[in-house]
DNA sequence: CCGATAGATTGATGACTGTCGATGAATGTA
DNA sequence: TACATTCATCGACAGTCATCAATCTATCGG
């Protein structure tokens, strides 16, 4: 792997979330506002092509993953792979660096535990 | 009365549950018919009213709920709501059995589940 | 500087989605 | 039978979304 790698890309902020940050769905009937929160976040799952840049990702070289390298794999131009990544980090799923040319995409730890945990009853 | 479930999700107590039935998102880059498989129940958790539906539903007496129950915490047309129950139905998250003039909505015990395990390493 | 590369942004387009009023099909009641 | 209730379906409309070609910005190598 000719590329360096230079920092861990994301540094934790909190500890191990997941459990106490956010609403279950199971347990009382939510608001608008946490719905609307937790839609926006599901929604971001949505999509297939989205879906298989999250598992490409993850499954990278250091866990992370450059535009370049996800362009080919996920079937889709390199215009419409940068708006779906964009739309997973708005959604904080994963969060870009830019190192170099290259912008590296990793997955924000936690995110999706604190989105699982809203799964459970 | 309460509800014949069908003897699905029981003996299932080796390792968490789901473990085995469908791919995990950050394990291996996912094929395309398992991500629009995913992406499609994901999809039908992407929108609040369908959210608030399902926390509705788990939070109603006998966690089952019928739609007259339903189009007024939700705050949309009754078309609306039965639209969104559909879309629900069709992800496995709920189902629906009719009991006289009305139809009884539950929750799908194990498709969130199912869900979850996905979003997880 | 110059050309090449990585990636984001823009603009356009076709498809899909959420929404509701009107209507239809079942079911229960007087 | 006639009427009311419950829910699904239909038709229409506005808004959003996924997609790509073209373009722009930033970075690197010479």
């Amino acid at each position: 792997m000719a590329r360096t790698r230079v920092a861990a890309p994301v540094a934790r902020t909190t500890a191990s979330l997941g459990a106490a940050c956010c609403p279950s769905v199971l347990e009382a009937p939510l608001e608008q506002a946490e719905a609307a929160e937790l839609a926006h976040a599901f929604a971001a799952l949505g999509d297939p092509a989205r879906l298989r840049l999250l598992s490409l990702i993850a499954a990278a070289d250091g866990a992370e993953a450059c535009v370049c390298d996800l362009v080919g794999p996920v079937g889709k131009s390199q215009p419409t792979v940068s708006h779906h990544l964009k739309v997973l980090a708005d959604a904080g799923l994963i969060a870009g660096e830019k190192r170099g040319r290259w912008v590296w995409y990793s997955i924000v730890p936690g995110r999706l535990d604190q989105l699982r945990s809203t799964l459970s009853a």
